[in-house]
RNA sequence: GCCCUGGUGGUGAAAUUGGUAGACACGCAGGACUUAAAAUCCUGUUUGCAGCAAUGCAAGUAACGGUUCAAGUCCGUUCCGGGGCACCA
């Protein structure tokens, strides 16, 4: 009787599915375990090796749960809303509702396959107006609400309407918009539009504006990913700023919550340092400097020299040209107000509002120039850029404590959208200002004496302030507080706490999204009665964008006749919300009800990549508080404990082909008739490339050996030669040999494909090549997509070696946290362990050899060590070592020929939660009632693995020598004795003296001569 | 550029708290069974040197430096790979 998994894994989906042994009931009486994944976005190239990874550790792990009694909770749905099937409808015309639910269907299929323990009944799909129904209720449930900072609190917007009314905004001061303050009466005086713009500065989810990607030839707003070098990465268009209306969450009320709540989480150290760099409190202050603005004048003298210490002389001109006082202050943020008689120059950002009021006639072109290049450029590449690039303004700054006129710059590397968007430079004591400084030639000014040693900044807190006025002597930590003070006194700052973090933008210009409940009435927003929800989705005939950069909703007339909201909300609105739904997903009267939730509460573990470090998890914290906030959930954390899985990578090959380039007149021409395909092996590829050699020597060789292409030479005359560098699918190269007749088969267009093989040989489409020489392809770690071809379909692999090898597989890969390219190779051997196993209870001609025999001592031993890893392993996360644990176990019961029941049992049950259908089988085969998804976990006992001694490993000076087995009782002393007697050890330490005698009682020995 | 993360045999990896580096597998080599193959089983497998051999010695966890009786593990510097950086999900 031989290991049938395909038989056996048929068998037991089927029963599991017949007796419902997947149905998760809200039994309030039993202790509960929410076990959850981020779940799927159901992309058309269906379910690849990477995503069951962490499906699978969660699996594992709501498996043990419910042996060890808890009531688990562990569904799966599908993120349905997105732009890939948006891109998909606009190539192919098939509504994305139709491609969405056929992915959907397909990653079910395959989900199954693996044997997940999901309780379909309770899948979400967040695309589906049952559900989106209520993303949008708690939307209107934000847009009603505003943060009280009195109490840090969301509450509902009525309340601060009365509070408008009885006593204004003074202690309510805006968040969207500082400088509105008004009185009671003066807020009654305002009109209702006034009073609703008003308003929306405070609301939770609030209207804005903000700039996007606008890519005029596509008509369409692109992502920052999409835009490469100022131009779309599809078409390579021109790619500019656009200001538009967007929706809003105003997540950066909530910073300072969202990093104390990170306190109270179980999360990795890293993952929660990127959610609070991501976050980016910082404090400081905000200064105002006075701002000259330079008219037209072109006298100047020097007033001054400044030599640094290569002996470059810099002038300081005093220019004296007519100067006006700008009404409005330079206001900046610095978090390091001690450096204030540091500052050289000002710089502000090229989107600054004073950008044009300050620029002198003579910079203007300068300026203007300057910001048209960075108008085309990216934030990303703003960030990422090396290269220092700057404008002086021309007019100039005026320091607020001793007058000292600082020239202003405009520089891409100050951000608008971060602080005020201008920054005093302070060289001496920041890399950036300091490169910047030096690469403009601008003098630097040293506060910080010997601590600045002219090369490069020093940005120590530390050192004592020198030519600094006031602040002389004093260290620079103390100084903060004393400048801060000082400018508070003065009126010209004040202290300020600042966020990196934005306020969440909200909407998007896209059909594929939840469409927000929203009526536009007089440019006010008015929210749909609730009565009214869901608001679907119209049908569309074209899902192109709208006029001006709107979303395809704009082309509706039946939409835009009812003045609805044309933006739809952004991918994480659905997610941000999901594992609530769960708990109660066919609920029609709320989005979840509250005793269900409390009972269900938090998620205990949740698994996923950590590619949503910042983003989803950001905002579905927010989401949960701002539910708690308003009464609706009891809990304001979501996620009680996070375990990041790492992301399997596909392992591309390339295959290199070698294209001939039709040259007249020593120009390429346009190549009419095509060619035949040829590629070269890598070595050879190498070579070309590294111009070792010269190309044409291999594309003559191949004219001689068969005449390919003679033709086309004849015609043109010429031919130079192209390299190009193709993915070619992973399926069709076995490690990196390529296998030559599948390829051919893979592509029409290679179907008389030549191949330059490794050795120098060639192989030609119509002679079977049985030679020994091989393609060698090459290869690269990247992302796995199907653009790539280096996707693995985890359904082959399931066909081929059954659902449990592939689930033990998955886990024997590596620790569940890390990244790696998916390699199939190893399989075999777990395959090997679970027919091992198999043997252990059938044998292929006796059939059945497991009996009913009294364990002994030994076989008992391994059992409960077997117990006590696999336990210990799978609590922690830990499934790679666990399966390994497994194969030791095996191994050692096959050894001591051990078939008893009593064992086996116990090791079936330990089993189950990763290899559910074997586990089944064997457990029924042993003439077992029920199932062994509700066997109880067997429980370790210390007693059957105690040992009396161990081999202890003796080293001299830190360097192993020799084991010595000693009592486990023994102590210093007698081990001492008995180490010194050793052979081996009076052998080194013969004629030297014994400085210390290291030992560690249960570890090590270590003799210091 | 900034934030996070990883780097250990031919390969995936193990070493949980600073205490025997390479568990468990893959691959490879040799052998058994077989007419043969598959399957299965056994032996070996970090590198170098010495030895018929058991074995012994030396080196070794990206590189360099430090702390320690003891470092893959802690600290510092550098190099390389991966993820994220706000409209991919």
């Amino acid at each position: 009787m031989e290991y049938n998994f395909r038989e056996i894994e048929k068998k037991w989906q089927q029963r599991w599915k017949e007796t419902n042994a997947y149905k998760v009931s809200n039994d309030f009486s039993r202790p509960k375990c929410y076990v959850l994944d981020m779940f799927p976005y159901p992309s058309g190239a269906g379910l690849h090796v990477g995503h069951p990874l962490g499906y699978i550790a969660s699996d594992i792990y709501s498996r043990y749960k419910r042996l060890k009694g808890f009531n688990v909770l562990h569904p799966m749905g599908f993120d349905a809303f997105g732009l890939p099937a948006e891109q998909y409808a606009i190539e192919h015309g098939i509504h994305p509702a139709v491609s969405t639910a056929t992915n959907i269907d397909n990653f079910k299929k395959q989900l199954d396959n693996i044997g997940f323990c999901y309780d379909w009944d309770r899948e979400v799909n967040t695309s589906e107006p049952r559900y989106y129904k209520w993303t949008q209720w708690i939307f209107l449930q934000l847009f009603k609400s505003w943060y009280n900072r009195k109490n840090n609190k969301a509450e509902s917007i009525d309340g601060l309407i009365n509070i408008f009314e009885t006593e204004g905004n003074i202690n309510h001061s805006c968040p969207g918009d500082n400088t509105i303050q008004f009185s009671s009466s003066q807020w009654k005086a305002f009109s209702e539009k006034e009073q609703h713009d008003i308003l929306m500065h405070y609301r939770i989810a609030y209207c804005g504006y903000g700039e996007v990607n606008w890519c005029e030839a596509l008509g369409t707003v692109l992502a920052n990913d999409e835009v490469v070098n100022g131009v779309s990465e599809r078409g390579g268009h021109p790619v500019v700023k656009k200001k538009l209306r967007q929706w809003y969450l105003r997540i950066t009320e909530y910073a300072d919550r969202l990093l104390q709540g990170l306190e109270t989480v179980d999360f990795s150290e890293a993952m929660k340092d990127m959610q609070s760099n991501w976050i980016g409190k910082s404090s400081g202050a905000e200064i105002d400097f006075l701002v000259l603005i330079g008219e037209e004048n072109e006298e100047s003298e020097i007033i001054d020299q400044h030599t640094d210490e290569e002996g470059n002389v810099y002038d300081t001109e005093s220019i004296t040209i007519e100067e006006s006082l700008l009404d409005l202050p330079l206001r900046v943020y610095t978090t390091r107000p001690d450096t204030i008689f540091g500052v050289d120059f000002m710089v502000i950002a090229p989107e600054h509002e004073l950008v044009e009021q300050i620029t002198t006639a003579e910079q203007k072109q300068a300026v203007e120039d300057y910001i048209t290049y960075v108008k085309s450029r990216s934030e990303r590449e703003r960030m990422a850029e090396k290269k220092i690039s700057g404008v002086f303004t021309g007019s100039y700054a005026s320091n607020p404590f001793n007058g000292k006129r600082i020239p202003i710059w405009i520089s891409e590397y100050v951000l608008a959208g971060y602080g005020t968007g201008a920054i005093m430079a302070v060289p001496c004591g920041d890399e950036r200002d300091h490169k910047f400084a030096n690469h403009f030639n601008i003098p630097i000014t040293n506060i910080i004496g010997d601590a600045y040693n002219g090369e490069e900044a020093n940005p120590t807190k530390d050192a004592k302030l020198s030519n600094s006025d006031f602040l002389n002597g004093m260290v620079m930590k103390d100084a903060i507080e004393v400048v801060i003070s000082k400018l508070e006194e003065f009126g010209i700052g004040e202290r300020k706490t600042n966020y990196k973090m934005r306020d969440a933008a909200f909407s998007r210009q896209r059909y594929w999204g939840e469409p927000f409940p929203i009526v536009w009435k007089n440019g006010i927003a008015y929210p749909l009665d609730e009565s009214e929800l869901p608001l679907e989705l119209p049908k569309v005939d074209s899902y192109s964008p709208g006029p001006e950069g709107e979303g395809p909703l704009a082309n509706i007339d039946s939409w835009t006749d009812r003045q609805l909201e044309t933006n739809t909300m952004p991918g994480y609105a659905g997610s941000s919300w999901y594992f609530l739904r769960y708990m109660d997903p066919h609920n029609d009267e709320t989005f979840c009800n509250r005793k269900i939730a409390d009972y269900w509460n938090q998620v205990d573990i949740y698994i996923g990549g950590t590619e949503h470090a910042v983003g989803h998890l950001l905002y579905s914290r927010m989401w949960t508080k701002c539910l708690y906030d308003l009464g609706l959930i009891g809990h304001d954390e979501p996620y009680k404990k996070l375990v990041n899985q790492g992301m399997i990578q596909g392992s591309s090959r390339f295959v290199y082909r070698i294209i001939p380039v039709p040259v007249k007149d020593n120009k390429p021409v346009d190549d009419e008739n095509g060619s035949t395909p040829a590629f070269v092996s890598l070595s050879h590829y190498s070579k070309m490339t590294s111009f070792l050699l010269n190309p044409m020597v291999y594309l003559e060789e191949l004219y001689k050996k068969h005449g390919w292409n003679k033709q086309y030479i004849e015609k043109h005359g010429q031919v130079t030669l192209g390299l190009s560098e193709l993915h070619v699918d992973v399926n069709l190269v076995d490690g990196v040999t390529l296998d030559i007749e599948a390829f051919r088969k893979w592509k029409p267009d290679f179907n008389n494909a030549v191949f330059l093989m490794e050795d120098g040989s060639v192989s030609l489409p119509e002679i079977k090549y049985e030679g020994k020489s091989e393609y060698i392809c090459g290869s690269e770690v990247e992302k796995m997509s199907k653009s790539k071809f280096n996707t693995v379909n985890p359904d082959d692999l399931v066909n081929k070696y059954g659902a449990d090898t592939f689930r033990m597989y998955e886990m024997f890969l590596g620790p569940i946290d890390q990244s790696k390219p998916w390699d199939t190779k190893g399989i075999e051997g777990v395959h090997r362990f679970l027919k091992k196993l198999w043997r252990l209870f059938f044998d292929e001609l006796k059939g059945k050899v497991w009996n009913n025999e009294k364990a002994t001592p030994q076989e008992l031993k391994v059992l409960h060590k077997t117990i006590r890893k696999i336990e210990d392993d799978t609590e922690r996360f830990s499934f790679n070592t666990a399966v390994a644990a497994f194969m030791v176990c095996a191994n050692e019961l096959h050894d001591l020929k051990c078939y008893k029941k009593e064992i086996l049992e116990q090791v079936v049950i330990l089993l189950t939660p990763y290899a559910p259908h074997i586990a089944e089988e064997l457990w029924s085969a042993l003439e077992n009632n029920g199932s062994v998804l509700d066997a109880s976990y067997p429980v370790f006992e210390a007693k059957y693995v105690v040992e009396s001694s161990k081999e202890y490993p003796v080293s001299i000076n830190g360097k192993l020598r020799t084991t010595i087995n000693i009592s486990l009782d023994a102590e210093q002393a007698e081990v001492e004795k008995l180490v010194l007697a050793n052979e081996v050890i009076q052998k080194w330490v013969e004629g030297k003296e014994i400085r210390k005698f290291i030992f560690v009682k249960g570890k090590m020995v270590n003799v210091v001569v």
